[in-house]
Formats: C-alpha cells, sequence, structure tokens
DNA sequence: AAGTGGTCTAGACCACTCC
DNA sequence: GAGTGGTCTAGACCACTTC
C-alpha cells in the first residue's frame, strides 16, 4: 500500500497547526516533497492543491509554496430548501399558501428585479411551519415574462421553491442576509410581537442573464444560521 | 495542444444548463468520454470530480455518474478582519478599544465555553468605526487559562482579532449570525434607536480541543451579508 | 534564464456497490 | 461477479513568475 495523497494532507496540515511550518514561511516544493515521502509528485500536488483550496497555504509558481500568515477563513454554506431544513431538525413540516395573484411589476421591484417597463409578475405569499408553529413567512415575485408557465400552475400544494427548483435548475443567484424589524402583518404571521427584531434572506435568482424571482424569507423569532469551519 | 479538463467542465457543465442532459438522467462513463473528448481518462475524472465537489452531479462507483434532481446550492462564505472588511468598502477604518479587564468568567459564559469552575477570563469591549460612523460593536472575552499572555497584551492600537490570528492561527471555529434587538447600551454605541433590528454574529473558536474565545460582533443598522452563487 | 507549480498521458490496481 | 469511480505512478511538457 502506498501513501494517499489524503495522508500527505493530513500530515502537511498537522506540521502546520502544530507549528512546525509556521505561518509566512516556505514549503519544499513538490518534487522533494515527494521524495520524502516516497510517493508520486502528483500525489503531493494534489494534496497541495487542496490545502491551496482550503485557504491554508498559498501557491505561486516559481515563488514556491508558502504557509499562508492570515488563514482565509471559509465557510461552505449549504442553502437547503425549506422543507428539507425543517425535516432535518425533526419536525413536521406543514406549507401553505396565503395568497397568490399575477400584477405588474411595483415600481421598486422593477428596478430591482431589472424588469422591463410592462412585465408582469405572480406574486405569492406563502408560510412554511415545523411542528405547527411559524418557521419561515416567504414573500417571492416570479417573472411572468420569463417563466410564463408559473401563471397556471397551481401553488396550494407544492412550495414555489421546490417548482421553481425542478422547473429551472441550476440558476445562478445572490443572497443576502440582515436582520429587520417584524411589522403587523409580518408579527401576525409569525406569531410574535410587532417590532422583535427578526433573521431575513433577500435571494435573486437569474438563468441566462434573465431574472427569475426575487424572494424574501423571514424568520421565526430567535432564528439563527450556523456554520463550522 | 491537448484538450483540458476545464473545457471538458465547461461542455459538461453547459450540456446540463443547457437541458441536454436532464436533471437525474446519467451520465456517460469516464472511459467513454475520455474516448470521446480524445483525452486521458484522468481528464475526464478531474472535470467531474469537480462538478461533484460544486454540487452538480451525484456520483457512485458502479452506479455511475448521474445530473443531481436538486442540484446543492453552496456559497463559499469567507470571514474578513473587520479592517479588511472595512477597507474594501473604501472606507477609512478606526479603531478603539472601550474597555478590557481580566475577570472570573461568568456562569453563563463558563457554561457557553465549557470552561473549568475557577478559570478567569479577558473581556474586552471594542467599537470598529468606517469613515468616522459606528460600524461594528465587538464584545470578546478570551479564556486566560488558554492564553494568560492576552492578559499581559496591550489592546489598545491592536484589534483583539488581528492579535488572536497572528498569535493562533488555524483553529477551528463555529459561526452563527441572528437577529437581536438594540438595548439601550449597544444603540449608544452604534449610534442607532433602541429596540432597532440588528444583525448579529457570534464566534467560538478552539484549538485543539480548548476554547479560546468567544464573540459577539454587533453590527451597525442595514448591515448585510451578501454571497453570490 | 531557470525554478516552480499546473496539467496531461497511459497504464495500473483497487474499493465500493449494484445486480 | 463485474462495472464504475478513486487513486497512484512515472514521465513529460508547459506556463508563469521571479531573478
Amino acid at each position: 500500500m502506498s501513501i494517499t495523497y489524503r495522508e500527505v494532507k493530513a500530515d502537511l496540515l498537522r506540521q502546520i497547526t502544530q507549528g512546525e511550518l509556521a505561518p509566512g514561511s516556505s514549503m519544499p516544493n513538490e518534487v522533494d516533497l515527494a521524495a520524502s515521502y516516497g510517493c508520486a509528485r502528483a500525489t503531493v500536488n494534489r494534496a497541495m492543491r487542496e490545502l491551496a483550496d482550503d485557504g491554508i497555504i498559498e501557491r505561486r509558481r516559481k515563488a514556491g509554496t508558502r504557509v499562508r500568515l492570515n488563514p482565509i477563513r471559509q465557510v461552505r454554506l449549504n442553502i437547503p430548501i425549506v422543507g428539507q431544513e425543517i425535516e432535518e431538525l425533526g419536525a413536521a413540516y406543514r406549507y401553505a399558501l396565503v395568497h397568490g395573484q399575477a400584477e405588474p411589476a411595483p415600481n421598486w421591484l422593477r428596478a430591482r428585479m431589472a424588469l422591463k417597463r410592462d412585465d408582469r409578475v405572480l406574486h405569492l405569499t406563502c408560510m412554511h411551519y415545523a411542528d405547527g408553529a411559524p418557521y419561515q413567512h416567504e414573500d417571492r415575485w416570479i417573472n411572468l415574462d420569463a417563466l410564463p408557465e408559473a401563471e397556471q400552475h397551481d401553488f396550494s400544494d407544492i412550495g414555489p421553491n421546490e417548482w421553481l427548483v425542478s422547473t429551472v435548475p441550476f440558476t445562478e443567484a445572490q443572497i443576502s442576509f440582515h436582520a429587520v424589524q417584524a411589522d403587523a402583518t409580518i408579527a401576525d404571521y409569525l406569531d410574535c410581537t410587532e417590532g422583535d427584531a427578526l433573521f431575513q434572506a433577500e435571494r435573486m435568482t437569474w438563468l441566462e442573464g434573465q431574472t427569475i424571482t426575487f424572494v424574501q424569507l423571514t424568520y421565526r423569532r430567535g432564528h439563527r444560521l450556523t456554520m463550522q469551519y
């Protein structure tokens, strides 16, 4: 059994975390490391490439490889569909369509979604419940110019997110997180007090340059987005 | 010039996004793809491995490779040091130490940081300004049992985050985001109204199983964390 | 000019898992 | 049992960057 790239990666990482390879110091080149580990250069290359992807080391041709002074701290954030999110908490998921109507895009939305003057949108308001308690309020607009079939679809049983994922997968998106104060309407839906601080996500989605949908997801009071790294 | 793994990856991705390879359908195996692209199997392997890492396709030995039905949506979130964050906005950064004191760990913090009964902590309160306006309020506790040298260090000029990154790089961490209501103290520091909804991050950091520091970072009103994917 | 990482090749063996 | 992806090898050429 020969040495694997995982073993090389683990050993290099150990040397870095335990201080044998100090931040800012340069590491041996691939040929030398391969010789000292007794493996092929490609094996060392894959180990170091992954460490570079992880933001631990920095590589430049000719200049060589260095341990980063300030390791890049990065997280992979999975963006789940709310139903899956709730079921992974071990709670029962329920969905409800509150309101759905096709209408001309209001000005603020036209600007935000970069819509044309006469574009129409489908405005959907939904609620997502975990074990019967309000979990998330969804306010969504779908560009009917890009996705006319949405107008005929019945969103009573299947949430717009699930429908969109199965209809237009592989879109590009931008997501942003922030805090909002609950207004009277949201407070009512989420069973909290007006003025409460709530966690909100906004997402805009494109397919080949065309805006597909914009959504505001407001979470119940106390919601946290947690990640390890 | 032979075909690169990037070209193979781009071509496969094109086929997926343009619907030639439908979600859920299975793809040819590596040997066949290599033959049809006229390249080595390793080249196809790297292209497909990256697509799998990106959450676009799903691979299983013997079963083969399939286009994911629901592509995994994931983001790489860089967690910058606040000074860099502000300078990248094109604003001037200023730091101020508000308060610093070594003290016995309060009970809630002992539980949270998993400290021993008599452990002491260094409690630091700091402010970070962008172009003179309040940007972030930092409330930090450092475990003096794990990092006794912190007690002698002067945090007047250099923020605790920068000092920690240079003193104990390569730690493990957990980060969580949520919304809080500004209390009177925070409202005063961040120049907002009591009760305003603010975006807050909490981070806990470990080195080899030992808790190093816990920090609450409260951002000015209206702060957003934005990501593309 | 020369050193370093980036990538491709052709071949091999292996590990996993479905049938 | 057999098909598929996972990985390693030894060698090669190239691209980039610093000297």
